[in-house]
DNA sequence: AATTAGCACTCTGATATCTCGAGTGCTAAT
DNA sequence: ATTAGCACTCGAGATATCAGAGTGCTAATT
């Protein structure tokens, strides 16, 4: 793989990503300044697909990279740092918003992250459940309406709004919810359930009705809670790989799976490098073997609680993605920090 | 229009739903036991041309209705009551969980709607910032951490984690709030702002800050809130009118735009019908001009507080629809009713 | 030895042409 | 008023044709 080889890889995919065309000998020659002919482009690329670089959609079409050109060109020879003051200041500006729940965050990345990059985005919200509790208090709103607040050492704080039969007393209720915050401090929230619903655990008798639902609630927390957030799903539709609505159907009916797009993530992001390119195949999932996938995680307090991400054709213009999503996860961290 | 032609034209836009094939006079003798031969359909058909509710796509192919058509389907022609008891008890079911805040309960609906019907649904949630105050506390969490908590006259509670310096004093908050709710009670949530932001309206001059704040996030409420909850957009994909790319870009796109969606279904449901069905280019926007929606409304203390509804296309199953979004508002309606 | 010009060959996509069949409208018979 | 019969229309799909872009190979050139 001589500087050759790869100054041709690299203009050839540069324009394909470009075009969407398959790239030919003669075009590539008349293009850009090679300074050499398009019968020994034409042998260079033979030897790239002879290696596996490069394929050909049928005998006299140009050419097309193959998974592992594009593998190749995200390793070696893509650009780097390829972002804009312009976007910098952007994604700053959006994170200086103070006294926003995590959520706002959340939202507010993904929405961003797609429009910057003209491709959906998924951003993968902290696991609530794996938080530890570190406070529940019980207020009360109404005659029948009770307000539980959660808050865990990642400083979430989840709230509901609860009905119950007017009437309960929730006079020791208060007291209760102390002694609860004292006693599992420290607990992660999906362990909660068991505990609470533990008779043994502890002897207010007559709560366990109430406890009982809060714990009930708490089991179905996760399976409300927005754990994945997917912003600018239809941007997909302007590129030309997606004309065909089955392929749309596919990709977008795996996009709207929230389980599902978030253990594609999670599996991606346990990579030591902060930006993860996943190119067709290399996913695990078949309905998006045509896509690409780029993922960054970003961290609350040194650890890593979520993931940015992009999902686009594997004609993805990889650098600016990787740039932005470097750039988005770093600042996210960054507003996150008080958390 | 004599009981002929409305048999006739009946029977047919139930074929043209089932099949999503122009119709001709052929199909339709062979097909039903009309007691009538085909050379009598054609005329039929012919008259029913004339009058405007059936259109012909070329000269040799079967008829389609025009949208006039279907709406002589929909106010004449189609059963009524269209549902099974499965159904029913499913949609009972769903709405007896108890304790769940509105949020719950408005995604609940949009994604057992659109399942149901298989079509894509989108709910508008009753507007928070009509509502009026009843009461706003505050709570500190931690240092530096607030809650602010309010609750409506609709019995609705938002709330949202703020964090302030953790220098600020937070002792007279409290007393505060309490004053402050006693003072704006029963002020529309969306005239606070300007309350709160009016230097003569409160002299505690030391809070100004934090009210202000309070004031700009309140301002900012309805733009983050979602008021329009869509579900199962995708479903669309599988009707053979949606097999052109730029069509479903053209509806989803509008999908997407939640105050586009809310302004129109409000428009829809100032009907007095409980179910309201918008067809074609009864519309005002052009870009669902070739699709029907279908709203009903659902009530909070028998005032109408938001829309639940139906898109699909204009060969859409109405009975079907009708009579799930009858059932579907009733049943939110009286699960809402504790509200 | 590497590069390039030249050329025959291949394949696709666009365009044109043809055919078949479903459906119509009209007329004449019932 | 209904129906059988028939000529006519139009589109969808199949088939044929053609131009263009691209290739691989060979022989000439540097």
């Amino acid at each position: 793989m001589d500087a050759r080889k790869k100054r041709i890889l690299g203009i050839l995919i540069d324009d394909y990503i470009a075009s969407a065309e398959p790239v030919g000998s003669r075009t590539l020659a008349k293009k850009y300044d090679l300074g050499i002919s398009s019968a020994t482009i034409r042998n260079e690329m033979a030897d790239l697909e002879e290696l596996g670089y490069l394929e050909q959609p049928h005998t006299s079409a140009g050419r097309v990279p193959s998974d592992r050109g594009y593998r190749y060109y995200v390793d070696e020879l893509m650009p780097k740092r390829y972002i804009t003051n312009d976007a910098v200041s952007r994604v700053r500006m959006a994170f200086q918003a103070p006294m926003r729940e995590i959520a706002w965050f959340i939202h507010q990345t993904a929405r961003m992250v797609s429009e910057m990059t003209g491709y959906p985005s998924m951003v993968v919200a902290p696991p609530v459940l794996e938080a530890r509790l570190a406070e529940i208090r019980v207020l009360r709103l109404q005659p029948g309406t009770l307000l539980f607040l959660v808050s865990t050492d990642a400083g979430v704080v989840e709230n509901r709004v609860v009905s119950v039969p007017e009437e309960l007393s929730v006079d020791g209720l208060g007291a209760l919810a102390q002694e609860f915050s004292r006693e599992f401090h420290g607990i992660p929230i999906h362990e909660l359930k068991d505990r609470i619903l533990d008779p043994l655990a502890h002897d207010a008798e007559r709560y366990r009705g109430l406890w009982g639902t809060l714990g009930g609630w708490m089991a179905e927390w996760n399976l409300y809670e927005d754990r994945v957030t997917l912003a600018g799903p239809l941007s997909i539709l302007q590129y030309p790989e997606f004309r065909d609505i089955d392929k749309v159907q596919r990709v977008l009916g795996f996009l709207e799976r929230e389980d599902a797009v978030e253990e594609l993530l999670k599996a991606a992001a346990s990579s030591t490098e902060s930006v993860q390119v996943m190119i067709g195949q290399e996913s695990s999932v078949e309905a998006i073997w045509d896509c690409s996938v780029v993922t960054a995680t970003y961290q609350v307090r040194s650890h890593v609680v979520g993931q940015v991400s992009v999902i686009g054709p594997k004609r993805m213009h990889y650098a600016q993605v990787v740039a932005t999503l470097e750039l988005v996860s770093e600042e996210l961290s960054r507003a996150l920090k008080w958390a």
